[in-house]
DNA sequence: ATTGACTTGTGTATTAATTACACATATAAT
DNA sequence: ATTATATGTGTAATTAATACACAAGTCAAT
């Protein structure tokens, strides 16, 4: 087989993921600090080889796990990244996956064997990263842009119960625009994707907003 | 480094597309014969294995060229293939490209090194795919669907003048639906998209209808 | 040359969706 | 009690999408 032949030898695919979160209207992504050789001590994007043994969605989240103590429900594939230099050491084609998750909700993992920490940070202020990660991010920051309108993408970040302030402003740190409060609520309601629980939390302090939550059985919709 | 390690060897990427056209107000895909085993005779989306030396894209475009004599413009990333067994001899990583093309307007080779035809199929009527190219191309068609109304994609199959009910055949067979002539018509030349010729061409034979162009230096948009 | 069949081109009225906009209410802090 | 702040609510104006019918250019048949 082809497994001898120069011209294919030595390939590797490498998965990563951008994993956002809104934190008090703020967008920020995650990143893990290198414990290893390339780029030691540079900050990344989660990620790592893939396995001969799993499929790429399993490696992904596989080195999500091992590298950030993290499982994001609704990951998804975000672009390929093929250039041939773009790791020094063999030929790996990138693979990047996009998720996004409540921050406060999870637990973040900030030391594991190949990573000596791990932190948010906000998409306006990126320190330089490893590999070709910097472009990656970009990339998916535009992807999350397109994607984050994808009520199954909400639901990630509002698993529970959710008021509709707080949704407002994720969609507008991510999107970085401002909606109406009143029309903003009449779309979100008129999409029959959120039911009332009759039940009331502050969000920002003053008067109890009221709480939603997904109903079941829904399909996935375009919201804005 | 890595490349010694049975965990990561033996890996490599596959590259291969979906190229559409609409033929008559049928939507077909292009799929070659394969010449050599593994899956000798059987039908399948023109494509093969990523080079060392050479980008994704770049693979893919001498892929398409090896094996159908075409260079298809706006080529676009379509999805990843990542199941450990979908290709029976080693390890191969599938990325999957989606193109629209003038059927009319191309030289098609029908026979190469690996292939021994070249055709375009209804999608309708599909042959036995090799590997697992029968979901990819499910999976491009649906991709198809949601692409076909970038303006850029549009252009590759109407690079110099075409008619609105040419455009709006195409937007028919791919999306299977049907539009009222005035509507989409009114909604086409609101986009500042195209503009007149002021010539005329017989689309289906009766009365000639007017030749349009795209704008040069327009932007992407959204068309329906 | 006339007729019939076929396809293209055109405008308006209706409906639906989006946008713009102002005030009352609940809570926390003083 | 007063003040500050964030939440909840309805209606009018604008814009976009949809529904719909007839005239005109070409070709083929007579």
């Amino acid at each position: 087989m082809e497994t001898n032949n120069p011209k294919y030898k030595g390939q590797g695919i490498h998965v990563m993921a951008a994993i956002f979160t809104v934190d008090h209207g703020i967008t920020k992504v995650l990143l893990v600090e290198r414990r290893n050789e390339p780029f030691y001590g540079m900050w990344a994007l989660p990620g790592g080889a893939l396995y001969n043994d799993e499929s790429v969605e399993d490696g992904m989240n596989r080195e999500l796990l091992e590298k950030t103590g993290l499982t994001v429900p609704n990951l998804r594939l975000c672009n390929v990244f093929g250039r041939v230099d773009r790791s020094p050491c063999m030929r790996m084609v990138g693979v990047s996956y996009l998720g996004v998750i409540d921050r406060f909700k999870v637990q973040l993992l900030t030391s594991t064997l190949k990573t000596s920490n791990a932190d948010w940070f906000s998409i306006e202020d990126i320190p330089p990263l490893a590999y070709d990660h910097e472009e990656i991010l970009k990339d998916a920051l535009e992807k999350l842009k397109e994607n984050i309108v994808e009520s199954d993408l909400l639901e990630t970040l509002f698993p529970k119960e959710f008021t509709l302030p707080e949704v407002q402003k994720v969609y507008e740190s991510i999107l970085g625009v401002t909606y109406d409060r009143r029309n903003f609520r009449k779309k979100m309601l008129s999409l029959d994707l959120i039911e009332d629980t009759n039940q009331t939390a502050k969000f920002e302090g003053k008067k109890p907003a009221k709480l939603y939550r997904f109903k079941k059985g829904r399909k996935q919709k375009r919201i804005l």
